[in-house]
DNA sequence: GATGAATGAGTCTTCATTCAT
DNA sequence: AATGAATGAAGACTCATTCAT
């Protein structure tokens, strides 16, 4: 039974959670050092890995807390009734992911390219994040088949197969802003729609 | 004038980058020391820093080779006349970067969101890699322009934006293939086509 | 608030620094490796680099307490009131310089020259040392003017200029002592007597 | 029996020994690689390990080849008939010192206090530096006769010891100006001959 | 004679983690 | 609960010297 409470202990975690983003969001993963977390928190090491046992622990709920928070951003627009028309929708989820991957003035996707890559050679932080991308490609499953059952979109290919063409191309939005930029959520919504409102009829 | 030939330089220089390579894809960038370099090369640190003057020398090296490699699968999809329409160029194009993703048995696109990764804190890297990324987003572009006059997607969108639409989708189908996979070729292909093979009559 | 107090702080900073000194003394600034020093102090790596950021940090500390440590036995002789007359100041400085280049077992003077030879590329250092060496000419320059007062010396040359003549015969008096020896600081003594005591009646 | 003639070797030797002058000069002798040194030199590391078997070597040799050519300026000024008087000696000795400790554009000094610090854990060097020395002060007490004999200093103090103060002061003039300046020869010559220009008539 | 690629022990420094207080 | 001093293995990189050509 702990001596502190429990919000206590809980402003604790965030914090030094916090104290960590900042860092990792500075300076990258690996160039972050306990001791930068440490000095960042105002804290000492003894706090940290009072509460967090390890430096992976760390990043591991690092990575956990900007899955929670995205989700705040992004679960409005993939749950919305009635379901928003294809470009619309494309416009404000990429609207909610570009405001979501400049918070705390972060650089447009750190937390997200740093993840994957990170990902590559932690299994665990790859199971975290692949869980959040198999749950939005549920979510967005979801979605095609109501644009499907509102005609929105063709009901040839099988939603399941949309989506994840879907969802290739947000994880790519993400990619392309934070790589090379010039893509906004306007012109990406008017890309995506002058590609599905296509058929006038092929010549060849 | 040089003891060794050119071409034994070069040769040299490919066994260590080769090294490199099987390296980073085993272990990550950070992960591998010049130990592992050295040891895997079967060469001494001299040796290897008489080809490359620093580890971050060897990273860009790396990526900058990676990227050549990918050019040799790419063009001719990107280039070939005439243009593929675009669920086979689809098709063809996520073939290509499956291969190529996998060469030398490397987990899918590790090489990747390693360099994106690497990318975020690393401004060489990003810029080489981000200069490939600008000169594929303009042979989308003509890609795209050609798909217009041919018909097989409306006119209405400027070519410049539906290209970015796909080149979001390339890269988003190699984060989606790496982090959980469940998109092959042959699917993306088909999801891609049930997107833009529609517009039957919206009734919103 | 410090875990320890700042007595034990300052005490393993002179711990260290002692260290130094006996490897420095015994084989040199450069041929000294932060091993040898870690090992001599009977500390860890991490330790040392507790108190001191680098190598050079601690070569800069090691001559600051040198100059420290020499003070203690010049000032005296320096400030002296009545003025020491130029003999016995000689032979009395010689000494005081003597029993310190020799302190801690140390080979005559191998502190000085290490010193000199360093700031020749270590600008820290030069300052350093070369505030100690303006500082002791300045204090030379009061006890020249003394003695033109007191008639030990004519008035006819100023007393700057004589003070930078006391000063190098001082300094290689050191020199001397270090690399070939045969002169203490009696024969040092009446040497400088039998110079001033001049001016019997030039024949030429 | 060599191959080449044996002025060609000689003039590779001084090709190699000027190079690393240069360098020593530069950087000082612990920062100078060989590969400094066989750039510097325009010659390949074969070609200077042929001609110096190690860098010890080398240095050896460099400060023998600084010591011959401070001969040439102080030779004349020691050997001179009639002797200088002791102003006059002081003010010429000092200046052959001030050219040459700035040839090729040398800091003042540096190969003096260089080959110091470098004696004391360098015995060939120590005991090279200190021949000279040795002969030096030969030198010095065979002038400080000759003023004796003249009458410009009293014949009271043995000739030997005056002889070493007068070296240290030659030495210390070196130290002083190389690490805080402010005395060029006229003032030491004044300063000098204020000192042995002295008993007006003690009060004390 | 001359070359310069290759060697590999050795250098300084960092850092995740522990534990006595 | 909290502190922060201490640890020491591991990291990137250098460099005097050698020797096959």
């Amino acid at each position: 039974m702990p001596k502190i409470s429990e919000e206590k202990r809980q402003a604790r975690r965030d914090q030094i959670l916090a104290a960590s983003w900042r860092c990792f969001a500075r300076k990258g993963l690996h160039s972050t050092s306990m001791d930068d977390i440490v000095r960042e928190a105002s804290l000492s090491f003894g706090a940290v890995y009072l509460y967090y046992k390890s430096k992976d622990e760390l990043i591991h709920a690092a990575f956990s807390l900007a899955l929670q928070e995205m989700q705040v951003f992004l679960a409005p627009i993939l749950t919305r009734e009635p379901v928003y028309p294809p470009a619309i929708f494309v416009r404000e989820a990429t609207k909610a992911l570009t405001v979501y991957a400049q918070r705390d003035k972060l650089n447009f996707g750190v937390s997200f390219l740093m993840g994957w890559g990170e990902a590559q050679f932690n299994p665990r932080v790859k199971e975290l994040i692949g869980g959040g991308q198999n749950a939005y490609r549920a979510a967005l499953t979801t979605v095609v088949r109501k644009w499907q059952q509102q005609g929105h979109i063709s009901s040839k290919a099988k939603p399941e197969n949309i989506a994840k063409v879907v969802l290739s191309f947000f994880l790519g939005f993400i990619v392309q802003s934070a790589m090379i930029g010039g893509i906004e959520p306007e012109m990406a919504a008017k890309g995506f729609e002058g590609l599905i409102a296509s058929n006038p009829k092929p010549r060849l």
